[in-house]
RNA sequence: AGAGAGUUGGGUGAGUGGCUUAAACCAGCAGUUUGCUAAACUGUCGUACGUGUCAAAGCGUACCGGGGGUUCGAAUCCCCCACUCUCUACCA
């Protein structure tokens, strides 16, 4: 969530950026912020004047007592029981106020960084780069990957509804193997590239939903287990950078980079439709994350250096993709700046998003109190993350642009983590 | 899952209702001494919100696992919850 006092300070700028994101009403939302906060500290500084006094009396009280002037402590006493109903409903007041400014900023987005266009939707993207060459398909090895992986029997969507449902695919033999090499693949890479590994639990409590911005208003997209309060990861992302919540770290910590493979689960409640078939949508698939924290100065340099990072991935895996840089209605709640990395699968002819990778600015560490000490003071860190890699497109866009007459070419590097080099 | 014992600052650890404004020690930071290192000594050393200010210092309030209660006053007493340790039971 934003900072009020960003807001007090930066107030057009932040109108300005909330309305590339067509966030409606946007100067009235803030200025009801700013007006919610004066009343709150209003509240408290009578409060804690009250307090104040009281603690001066309990104190005379003691010495009162002490000395053995009984019948003056207890005229005194008479004193403190009106300050302390006063006190309690300030306090109820307070709380009040505060929920009240608290669901407020909730509701509103991060400010998108200077170079986010305004835009509606997908269409008012920008290409900021793009890499390789579309395959040509012959007319006989075009399949989309929905029938490749029914040809060659990696992986099946119907064992899956039967043990789970729609959405839950089984991998098999060279399909199962696949999957744990592109795992074993992206790990490596992490690590090679200065990532530390993180193996994290997949399940996490609410605090934590509400530490990454999932929470409130996603909770529909994540599943959830009544028993016990805990939800299965939508991503990574989440528990990773939870693991920060209510640190303070050194400025010599900095830049923290994690880098967790995890299964993520996601209800897509309401997104099926057209293009979900076969691997294009699932609610439970595959994914290698990295996450940054990082100091405010350098957090856009980071950003690049993982866009960097995901595009080598890619070119390493010798897919053509593309860079979008997301305009202001496209991008998610809690980012200030989103790149898209999208790979051509052929034969279906689309791009396929197969990583984002976001900075997030001050927008979750505010939540998560997530801050750095530098030179004695407390400082917000900003956190950053994107897929390095989602599986279940990379494996699309490796079927189909791939697929030739002997079978499916394993590109050159997944060769030694897979022990094999066609899929046939 | 049952029984018992615990949870205090970065760490160890004292503290059973009012000189506690959380002792002491260690670590950290700054300084003094010193040819260098070490040691010694002195000082400093939490977080949040508010107030104040150009900025700060300072001041106020809250915080001793989390939440609630008793009391003029709670780290201390009571209730609920979480977690840790030990034993028992169970288990991949």
């Amino acid at each position: 969530m934003l900072q009020v006092n960003f807001i007090r300070e930066n107030f057009e700028k932040a109108v300005l950026g909330l309305k590339k994101r067509n966030f409606a009403g946007a100067e009235a939302a803030l200025n009801q912020l700013v007006q919610l906060d004066d009343a709150r500290k209003n509240i408290q500084l009578e409060s804690d004047q009250l307090q104040a006094e009281s603690n001066a009396i309990s104190k005379t009280i003691g010495k009162l007592m002490q000395s053995g002037q009984i019948e003056e402590a207890e005229r005194v006493k008479s004193r403190t029981s009106e300050i302390k109903s006063q006190v309690k409903a300030l306090e109820d007041h307070y709380a009040r106020q505060e929920n009240e400014l608290v669901q407020l900023l909730y509701t509103i987005p991060n400010i998108p960084h200077e170079t986010v266009v305004p835009g509606f939707g997908a269409e008012d993207n920008e290409v900021v780069h793009s890499h390789g060459t579309i395959p040509e398909l012959t007319p006989s090895n075009n399949l989309p990957h929905w029938e490749l992986i029914k040809k060659y029997d990696i992986i099946d969507f119907e064992l899956g509804v039967k043990i789970a449902g729609a959405g839950f695919p089984v991998y098999k033999g060279k399909g199962a193997r696949l999957q744990r090499g592109l795992v074993n693949f992206f790990l490596d890479e992490a690590t090679k590239a200065g990532y530390t590994e993180i193996q994290p639990p997949i399940l996490v409590n609410e605090d934590s939903g509400y530490g990454t911005g999932q929470l409130p208003d996603k909770e529909g997209q994540m599943y959830f287990c009544n028993e016990d309060g805990l939800y299965l990861i939508p991503t990574a992302e989440v528990p990773i950078t939870n693991l920060y919540r209510n640190e303070i770290l050194q400025a010599a910590d900095l830049p923290v980079k994690n880098v967790g493979f995890t299964p993520c689960f996601r209800r897509e409640a309401g997104s099926w439709g057209a293009h979900v078939r076969g691997l294009n949508r699932l609610h439970q698939f595959d994914k290698v994350e990295i996450v940054h924290i990082s100091h405010p100065d350098n957090s856009y340099e980071a950003l690049e250096q993982m866009s960097d990072y995901v595009q080598g991935l890619l070119q390493k895996l010798e897919l053509p993709y593309r860079v979008l840089r997301l305009c202001g209605g496209d991008m998610g709640f809690t980012s200030a700046l989103t790149y898209d990395m999208e790979v051509f699968s052929a034969a279906q002819e689309r791009w396929l998003e197969v990583s984002s990778v976001s900075n997030f600015e001050t927008y979750q560490a505010t939540r998560l109190k997530l801050r750095f000490k530098e030179d004695k003071k407390t400082i917000l860190a900003h956190t950053l993350n994107g897929s390095a890699l989602a599986l279940p497109r990379i494996v699309a866009a490796i079927l189909e642009n791939n697929q030739q007459e002997g079978g499916i070419k394993i590109p050159q590097v997944l060769i030694p983590y897979l022990g094999f080099e066609w899929i046939n």
